[in-house]
RNA sequence: GCGAGCGUAGCUCAGCGGCAGAGCAUCGCCUUCACACGGCGAGGGUCGCAGGUUCAAUCCCUGCCGCUCGCACCA
């Protein structure tokens, strides 16, 4: 909380100056001001047509709900495509990252009705309803509605960072999209795809409207199965013996919904079901209501069921409603739309299902005909939006007829022209491409776009338009009334990758951007959305809407269960934001994003991301303290010249003088090379979690753990060391927060401006337009592998170092002895190479090690010593322990090593032992392992040797 | 039933043919001059089970067992 007061002149910072970087990493003090600065000085803007050599880049947001509120998912897929979105940006791409929202049909209309409810009572004492205010006016609320929730979501994107290109902001009924809905309807019209029809369909009583197949969610339920007698007679309803057993035949049938007895129509056998032979062309008497109804036979009974027989309700189930088709059956509606059982359901007319359930199996308890109940576990259709149970009836409704448009959809995706990631998502999409069904787009709601079909009140005949008709096409009567229903949610989203970019008028926007690069979105609406997004983008653009879709894994609690409010397991991630700030929850995200498994997200992790945060602006803290003199602290060379940018820029300074680099500015330059190339590779193949590895390891373990550690030495000693290692780390550092930058912009941007020397920007995107120079880390140029920097000696020499700092790490933690206990260390070299070596790192290892002196011995040890024996490099370490450790302590460690080499060694050996090894693995394999075993053996001996002195030492004490 | 995915350290996950890795958690030592949102060290895994291929298998193949998610469905 200080820390926001002593930023409070923020926008000052955002000018160059010398900047004093707060003590610790608050993110608080600057996110909102980083992000209104990128907003205001168009650093999000895309052009509408590319430079020449110029690559387009473009994502749409799939569009939350404009009534919604962040969630993980969200967080999740923003984060994942702000990535992309602005790794291409810095790439020199014309990137384009589409923003806008959903109008989301019955959840929102739903949302205002509740509000209305709350308001007050209608003429008849219930709770107000959207018909008590009539059409017109309820949709001028959810309007009003839609105004003043819409911007809670935008709002939330952009805490999170998100770069969305604003200017283009989308809603799916503005008045463009509205006019793409209305054309696309026209047109499938016209091709034969679009029709009205009688259909069966799922119609949730509740929400009162009818719903496409998959916005039913089937769920298990306990429920029972009760077995009806249904007696077999002839046409003129006299008995039929059944000739097995002599006495009347009846047939027993399994139900688990008695209800729709009442809209039985017939009663099914399978043809070759013996059993029933001589039912065949029979008659059965519906129970309860007496109805003869005729008994036929199908194939798609199942024998093994029950008994073998069905009853067949043509208008309330979906395989009857195709039995009842096939065998020409009548259709009896007893369920109506108000949820009551209609007339045809005789003395059972108006109850509510439930209630005629409970009322028929009574009855039918008391007639005698209900022979048994079972336990059974069944599944019901529940309203997706309302979680209702969802029923099968008849109703007219429009359909898509589906199957023309899927099949250049499955095309593109056999073809590869899409690629999904992961590839295994192919498989569901086929699986359900080929088996799919018309697609039913009415919906018996206010919200949303009112279907363009006008009804002529003379001739009855339909006229389906762009506007509104002045006249029937068929009478060219005048009196015509458009359809009541809006289309489902999805249509409009079904246009999206091409209606947010100004479709059907050709706009440049299309001819730069479409098809879009990258489909980011979730596994759940693969049916829902995509799969009906790349159908119409192939009808209509003759083209597919984007090239590779991503999907990424659901984000859990972190015990792996779905978040949802009723369980009170949501973690909220603008509270996460508020905390932590956006980097680390992004950071979070983009470390878990691998594939192929669920996010168990938990908080623990953001706060582990948010330390990172931390570590790297310390880091950068850390550059500050040594290119300033006036803070010049305890062991800085004083009054240092303040150093100058040099001549070219850092990177070209590094190049010329590369022969002259100290080992450690060497190596942790190598270091970079291969952590821009595996950032890089998990960005290219969706990987962001590898990306994210790499970033965090290469900062933490390398830059922070070794580098700075080996450049206080230079840094002290001052000269053309301290120079070179100045520019070495502010070279490093920059480097390291551009590529960090996809993923933590606002930490990254805000130490970047800090930076004395960065970098001029070079992407196109910079000064395109002849717009001024924008001072932003979102312009500079991604790094890329510069193969001069690795170097490989560098990387063996401070390997070895590490090894011995290390092992004296180690000896000091085994034995407890205080980094401020100096000692002195000698050591034993195998040959004249490791000598060297040794010598040339001894100032490195006395600063790093904390010890005297480190010095080069011949002879055997002396009786005070024990060894540390190194491979790399080939040394043995010597410490005299006078005065230094316990003994005991010592003798453990040393046998603790044995051990583990002792363990090795018989590994090595029983390799070595088996003759297929030596003759059919390969040769170098064969080599490395004898020399292993020779140096196994050579670590053992002194070791041995030491703790033979530690025992006669020992004995003493 | 069909399809997909997953079972690796206490937890969350990475690795996917050559002696098991990370983060968090745990236990020791340290307020050392970027950082206690820190440093150093240590402990902890027959890589679900059983076969097979291979000189070599956590990694490839087959079969089980367990969990998760789609799709279809027994009315």
């Amino acid at each position: 909380m200080g820390q926001s007061k002593q930023r409070s002149g923020q926008s000052e910072v955002l000018k160059r100056e010398a900047s004093a970087l707060g003590k610790s990493y608050e993110p608080a003090g600057f996110e909102q001001d980083i992000y209104r600065f990128w907003s205001e000085s168009g650093c999000f803007d895309s052009a509408e047509e590319n430079v020449p050599g110029q690559e387009s880049f473009c994502i749409v947001i799939p569009p939350p709900n404009v009534t919604g509120v962040l969630h993980m998912g969200h967080a999740l897929t923003n984060t994942i495509q702000d990535i992309l979105v602005r790794w291409h940006r810095m790439k020199g791409d014309n990137t384009l990252w589409v923003p806008g929202t959903d109008h989301a049909g019955i959840a929102t209309q739903s949302q205002v009705e509740k509000q209305i409810a709350k308001e007050g009572k209608g003429p008849t004492g219930r709770p107000l309803t959207r018909h008590d205010l009539g059409r017109e006016k309820f949709l001028e609320r959810t309007w009003q509605w839609k105004e003043e929730h819409a911007h809670i979501i935008t709002d939330q994107l952009k805490r999170l960072g998100s770069s969305l290109d604003w200017k283009r902001e989308r809603f799916t009924m503005d008045e463009g999209l509205s006019a793409a809905v209305r054309e696309v309807f026209v047109r499938l019209h016209e091709d034969g795809l679009i029709y009205r029809g009688e259909r069966i369909i799922n119609w949730c009583p509740r929400c009162q409207t009818a719903l496409s197949d998959l916005e039913v969610v089937p769920q298990d339920r306990k429920g029972h199965l009760w077995h009806l007698r249904y007696r077999i007679v002839e046409a003129d309803g006299s008995a039929v013996k059944n000739p097995a057993t002599g006495e009347d035949a009846s047939l027993v049938i399994a139900t688990t919904r008695p209800e729709t007895l009442l809209g039985d129509t017939a009663v099914a056998v399978h043809p070759e079901d013996e059993r029933w032979a001589f039912a065949h062309g029979k008659f059965a008497v519906l129970p309860l209501l007496g109805r003869k109804i005729p008994i036929i036979t199908d194939t798609y009974v199942d024998r093994e069921f029950g008994t073998g027989g069905l009853k067949v309700t043509p208008a309330h189930d979906f395989n009857d409603y195709e039995l009842g088709k096939r065998h020409d059956l009548p259709v009896v509606h007893v369920m109506g739309k108000d949820g009551k059982i209609t007339a045809a359901g005789g003395p059972y007319a108006g109850m509510k299902f439930s209630e005629a359930r409970e009322a028929v199996l009574q009855a039918l308890k008391e007639s005698g005909e209900l022979v048994k109940t079972e336990d059974h576990q069944n599944k019901v259709g529940l309203c997706q939006r309302c979680d209702q149970v969802a029923e099968p009836i008849i109703s007219k409704q429009w359909f898509v007829k589906i199957e023309p448009l899927a099949k250049p959809a499955i095309a593109a995706v056999e073809t590869g022209k899409i690629e999904f990631s992961p590839k295994s998502w192919e498989k569901t999409y086929f699986e359900w491409m080929y088996n799919i069904r018309d697609w039913c787009i009415s919906r018996q709601l206010w919200w949303g776009h009112q279907i363009p079909a006008w009804y002529c009140q003379s001739c009855q005949e339909t006229t389906v338009a762009r506007s509104t008709p002045e006249k029937c096409s068929h009478c060219g009567g005048a009196q015509l009334k458009q359809d009541e229903d809006v289309l489902d949610t999805w249509f409009s989203s079904a246009l999206w990758p091409f209606s947010t970019l100004g479709w059907p008028e050709k706009t440049k926007a299309l001819q730069t951007f479409y098809p879009t690069s990258i489909l980011e979105t979730g596994f759940d609406i693969i049916f829902f959305w995509v799969a009906r997004m790349i159908m119409m983008g192939m009808h209509f653009m003759g083209e597919v809407p984007f090239r590779k879709i991503y999907l990424h894994a659901m984000v859990r609690d972190e015990k792996g269960e779905k978040m949802s409010k009723s369980k009170g397991n949501v973690i909220d991630p603008l509270v996460l934001i508020n905390q932590h700030g956006a980097d680390p929850l992004r950071f979070t995200l983009a470390a878990m994003a691998g594939q192929g498994r669920d996010i168990k997200l938990s908080v623990d992790r953001v706060e582990g991301y948010r330390a990172f945060c931390n570590k790297v602006w310390n880091a950068v803290k850390f550059l500050h303290l040594q290119l300033d003199p006036q803070s010049a602290v305890d062991g800085l060379v004083p009054n240092a010249a303040p150093l100058a940018e040099p001549q070219g820029g850092a990177r070209q300074w590094l190049l010329d003088n590369h022969a002259k680099l100290l080992p450690a500015n060497a190596w942790i330059l190598s270091r970079l090379q291969e952590s821009i190339a595996t950032v890089e590779k998990g960005f290219k193949n969706f990987e962001l979690n590898e990306s994210a590895q790499a970033l965090y390891s290469f900062a933490w373990g390398e830059v922070c753990d070794w580098y700075i550690e080996f450049a206080k030495l230079p840094l002290r000693a001052g000269g053309a060391d301290r120079e070179q290692t100045l520019i070495t780390l502010h070279y490093v550092l920059e480097q390291l927060l551009t590529l960090m930058h996809p993923v933590t912009p606002f930490v990254t941007e805000e130490l970047w401006r800090s930076l004395p020397w960065r970098s001029p920007a070079n992407t196109p995107a910079r000064t395109r337009d002849g717009k001024p120079e924008i001072e932003t880390l979102m312009f500079q140029a991604w790094p890329k592998v510069d193969s001069r920097f690795r170097d490989e000696k560098a990387e063996a020499a401070v390997g070895g170092l590490r090894g011995v700092v290390e092992a004296l790490r180690s000896f000091r933690g085994e034995n407890s002895l205080s980094p401020r206990t100096e000692f002195a260390v000698s050591y034993v070299p195998q040959n004249s190479q490791a000598g060297e070596f040794m010598r040339s790192i001894a100032g490195d290892v006395r600063s790093l090690s904390r010890i005297t002196s480190l010095e080069p011995v011949t002879g055997a040890a002396g009786e005070f010593e024990t060894v540390i024996p190194l491979a790399v490099p080939a040394v043995e370490l010597r410490i005299s322990l006078q005065g230094l450790v316990n003994v005991e302590e010592e003798q453990k460690r040393v046998r603790k090593e044995m051990e583990k080499v002792q363990a090795d060694l018989s590994h090595v050996r029983a390799k070595l032992s088996r003759e297929s090894f030596i003759s059919k693995a390969p040769v170098e394999l064969v080599a490395k392992e004898r020399e292993n075993e020779a140096a196994h053996l050579a670590k053992l001996s002194e070791l041995e040797s030491a703790l033979t002195r530690l025992s006669r030492l020992g004995g003493g004490k």
